[in-house]
DNA sequence: CTCCGTCAAGAGCAGTGCTCTCTTATGAGA
DNA sequence: TCTCATAAGAGAGCACTGCTCTTGACGGAG
């Protein structure tokens, strides 16, 4: 009953906090959404204890988001194309960061100042990457996969675990690559985002897309 | 004469801003600092007209710092040993990533809310990639790097653009396997330092130690 | 109808970056 | 050696922040 007038409360503060990230930046402050409400400052506290907590439920909602754009992406490609299915994974993920810098700030950049992300978070944080080990869980099946590269016995049992619940029959060699494609495209979206590729790279789109066609090729996606 | 004490006096507040920035965290406070000082706040301003140029100051000695640490650690190992030279800048990083995470944050993470990287920090940002480039030019003038994996156009154009500062003399197809090495090693150094990584990896060091030996083996250079 | 829980308002506290004015003392030039 | 411009620090003050506490109003449950 007032449970959904409450529920409502919470949705327009985190929308209005969301606009405020967009157009300010990572500084949100409490009072200038409060403002934009129409409300007292102190009102605030009433739907979300402190800062930091309107904070995680913004990270919580960009995890969401995040997945939700990735897997809209990659369940559109046939399923048969694995190396499509990898790319539009790729693409989910820089498109989202370019659309929403800040928000992807949030949650991948660095952490804000007193803040320890709440073990709630890693839930939602894990279903993009659950995503691409589907991917390779099902090019694997087929066989594709090769598993060469040996891996150190620590190093091994490592991508073993990570593996266990996001790809548990995929062969730890082709594993390392689809992880290491992971942290490549990472690697790429946080430089662009950050300005690290500014003065660098002029054109980052075609740069990405060869670099990500070239890890699927090292995966072992045949491109079709 | 003077201009020395002034010095002096710059250099302990950035000494004291340091330290804050490593036990606090990034919001870093101009009073606060002016306290640790035993000076009141406006004193601060004789010598940093803002506390973004404070942050600059400090963004421009982290660029060096960690320039110098790969500097260091490339230059001790043999000149031949191509692959050493790479994983040891690799580590370089790594290491001091780990034992400096807020100013690693402060360079590689989320820029600053209003900030903007004035254009004195390019320069001093491109150190530690200037090295990797040497390593990788040196190892394709002894022709060992192969030249595979077309590019198209656009994508070839970047590439070769970012070699003529780097490596002038390495085939782009090179370096762009290169230049994805780069993008994992910090993909991998901030997912480790933004806690990315935890309740997934355990042992980040041998993974990253594999991770970074496969991408010397997939650039070409042999592994002694 | 009464009671109680929820909500918003408002004042206030301690802290922030930054500006302005005032006073001191120090080093350089005559 | 003496004078004096200038650099440096002190302090007050402005507008802002997150957050707490108290007060008062409203509305549904008993």
């Amino acid at each position: 009953m007032r449970a959904r007038l409450r529920a409502e409360m919470t949705d327009e503060i985190k929308a209005i906090a969301r606009r405020h990230l967009a157009t300010e930046g990572a500084n949100l402050s409490l009072r200038a959404v409060a403002r934009d409400l129409g409300v007292v400052s102190s009102a605030i506290y009433r739907y979300f204890p402190s800062r930091d907590d309107l904070l995680t439920a913004l990270i919580m909602d960009a995890y969401t988001a995040l997945g939700d754009a990735v897997a809209a992406a990659e369940g559109a490609v046939d399923r048969r194309d694995f190396s499509g299915r990898f790319l539009a994974i790729c693409h989910a993920v820089r498109e989202w960061a370019l659309a929403n810098p800040h928000e992807y700030a949030l949650i991948y950049g660095s952490p804000v100042p007193g803040y320890a992300a709440p073990t709630e978070t890693v839930a939602v944080a894990t279903r993009a990457v659950t995503i691409l080990g589907g991917v390779i869980e099902d090019a694997a099946r087929t066989g594709l996969l090769r598993n060469d590269d040996p891996l150190p016995p620590v190093a091994a049992g490592e991508v073993e675990r990570i593996g266990e619940t996001i790809a548990p029959s995929v062969p730890i060699g082709a594993l390392s690559r689809a992880l290491g494609s992971w942290l490549q495209l990472f690697g790429f979206v946080s430089f662009e985002i950050f300005g690290q590729l500014n003065n660098a790279v002029e054109l980052p789109g075609p740069l990405f897309e060869h670099q990500m066609r070239a890890q699927a090729r090292y995966i072992g996606l045949p491109l079709l």
